[in-house]
RNA sequence: UCCGACGUAGCUCAACGGUAGAGCAACCGGCUGUUAACCGGUAGGUUAUAGGUUCGAAUCCUAUCGUCGGAGCCA
């Protein structure tokens, strides 16, 4: 129950009693269309009503807040100071001096340090608190109290403790602990402070480029995640049965974009993307969620604006909205700040030259890994395009520059900081015969391709896209070491759920997977 | 797939050829303002597994398994 609800709780509790008096009276007049009749049965209309004359009496005599505390959000105590409130929750921590508790209580929203001195509370409660585990579920009664001592700024006086679930030995004490003993507890780690920061961040980022797109124009449109074929050749692809045929989960819904983009101008996808790469680095997840926005009548110029735009954006918005989040994960967020469009362009060309300057052995024609990114990426304090890379580093679908056909209009943007590649985009080739050829060049299968094909063939236009990875986002503006801690359950090369490591000889399968996992 | 690092108490680590140790968590006790609280005590180990070298192996060697990081690929 949130916050608003339990505040007006005695007044709507007497508004509807007094509905349901009426729909009594109505029934003993014999009014059978009395629309109570068939949503409650007799007894419990009458338990409904003795608890609402309960809750009347209470608000004519008394104020009803002592005899009913309301049920408060750590977030919203505020609020209350001065009055009683009943937390519900969970015991992070608890540190004891015999004679007074305190208790540290968290409850997804916040947390709270509850104090109870011996003589505040019952001798019966005061034992009940001395014997609390961390993540024992419980319901707290207190007063709420300012006080410059405690982080958050109050503290609860507490009255009274009723524990909901019990907890023994949580697996995650409060020191240090390694990244695989954590993974292995994923499941729990989520109740800690620093992922509940992060999984804030991401939300906020998810929502900044829903409303940022949607400002802008642009329609939500998912692609399929069950797809018949590959959308790029090059990489792999996770297999599946689709009845008695094959089919491959989605690794971009690019492809799809483009038709939806044919039919609605500027539209976007957002989904789960899978990638069946054996990378094991801290920028790669086997499964992972990416944004895909495309728009008709756009060139690659056109393109590289909105990313600079979308992406100052989202930067802008967390800075606003989660300023606390990134200080509990210790975020300089001065570097942050400096991230506004519009963002510095490199070609490919002076990209190459920049990097054997940096005694980097590169070629021209060859594509850049994550070190040759996080050289060109630390010349500058916000996120820079690279662009115009050769044709034959990239996908059959970019449109080459038909002033130098060996490049292609497309680009990529790397994060500072060493986050690397967060977007990849680049305008799409529109011309069918040239469509085709690439097909051909890149060994796909052209019956695959018809659909695609139409595309080119019915009022063909320019148009241009780009995917952002949302993890790799998360941890550039969270300043994370690892992807894995950016969603909640990462997919990782060797690990498929909390507890399972997975092994040759123990195959993957619907038996592994565990439960909402 | 390749390259590198690692595997010791529930957790984080120490011991580096000579009796396996500490902090946290658990349990018992103390403490009325603590902020990964602190203080005293108890319990907790076939040192990943299997071989080998040695008077003696957690330590050296071999194999297997597992974990982490990097490369390739990419968002």
């Amino acid at each position: 129950m949130g916050l608003l609800d339990a505040a007006c709780a005695p007044a709507r509790i007497a508004r509807k009693a007094n509905g349901v008096m009426k729909a009594l009276a109505r029934e003993r007049r014999g009014n059978r269309r009395n629309p109570l009749s068939s949503l409650f049965s007799r007894e419990s209309k009458q338990r409904f009503l003795s608890r609402a004359e309960e809750g009347c009496t209470c608000m004519s005599e008394s104020p009803l807040v002592e005899t009913l505390p309301p049920v408060s959000l750590i977030s919203d105590v505020g609020r209350y100071d001065g009055q009683p409130v009943k937390i519900k929750g969970w015991l992070r921590n608890k540190r004891s001096s015999g004679k007074i508790h305190f208790l540290i209580l968290r409850d997804g929203s916040g947390q709270i340090q509850g104090v109870a001195a011996r003589n505040d509370v019952s001798p019966e409660c005061f034992e009940r608190m001395g014997t609390l585990q961390q993540e024992t579920s419980v319901i707290a009664t207190g007063i709420v109290r300012a006080d410059e001592r405690a982080p958050g700024g109050y503290e609860l006086s507490l009255r009274d403790l009723e524990i909901v679930g019990s907890s023994e030995n949580f697996p995650i004490s409060p020191k240090e602990h390694g990244v695989d003993f954590l993974m292995d507890n994923r499941h729990l780690w989520l109740r800690s402070a620093n992922q509940h920061a992060i999984l804030r961040v991401r939300h906020e980022i998810i929502k900044a480029c829903e409303d940022w797109l949607d400002a802008h124009g642009f329609l939500r449109i998912d692609a399929p995640i069950l797809t018949p074929a590959a959308c790029e050749g090059t990489t792999t692809l996770f297999e599946t049965e689709y009845f008695e045929y094959k089919a491959f989960l989605s690794q971009s819904g690019q492809l799809y974009n483009e038709a939806t983009a044919m039919a609605f101008g500027r539209v976007y996808c957002f989904g789960p993307t899978f990638r069946a790469e054996k990378s094991k680095t801290r920028r790669h997840l086997m499964e992972f969620w990416m944004i895909e926005p495309e728009m008709a009548f756009a060139e690659q110029e056109e393109n590289m604006e909105v990313q600079e735009q979308f992406v100052s954006y989202i930067v802008a918005r967390v800075l606003e909205k989660r300023k606390a989040e990134l200080c509990q994960l210790g975020r300089d967020t001065s570097k942050l700040e400096k991230v506004i469009a519009p963002f510095p362009r490199l070609s490919y060309d002076e990209a190459v030259l920049t990097l054997q300057k940096a005694g980097k052995e590169i070629q021209w024609g060859n594509d850049f890994g994550g070190d040759e990114e996080t050289v060109l990426a630390e010349q500058f304090d916000r996120p820079v395009f690279v662009h115009s890379y050769p044709v034959r580093c990239k996908a059959f679908y970019m449109k080459a520059d038909p002033r130098r056909p060996e490049v292609a209009r497309c680009a990529d943007l790397l994060a500072p900081e060493g986050y690397g590649e967060i977007i990849g985009g680049g305008q799409r080739e529109d011309d069918g015969t040239t469509l085709e050829e690439r097909i051909k060049e890149h060994g796909l299968p052209r019956e695959a391709f018809d659909w695609y094909l139409d595309l080119r063939k019915y009022g063909t236009v320019p148009h241009s896209g780009f995917g952002m990875g949302i993890e790799r986002v998360v941890a550039w503006i969270c300043g994370l070491e690892h992807i894995r801690e950016t969603i909640p359950f990462p997919r990782m090369l060797s690990r498929l759920t909390p507890h399972t490591h997975l092994t040759p000889a123990r195959p993957t399968g619907p038996s592994v997977q565990a439960p909402g996992t």
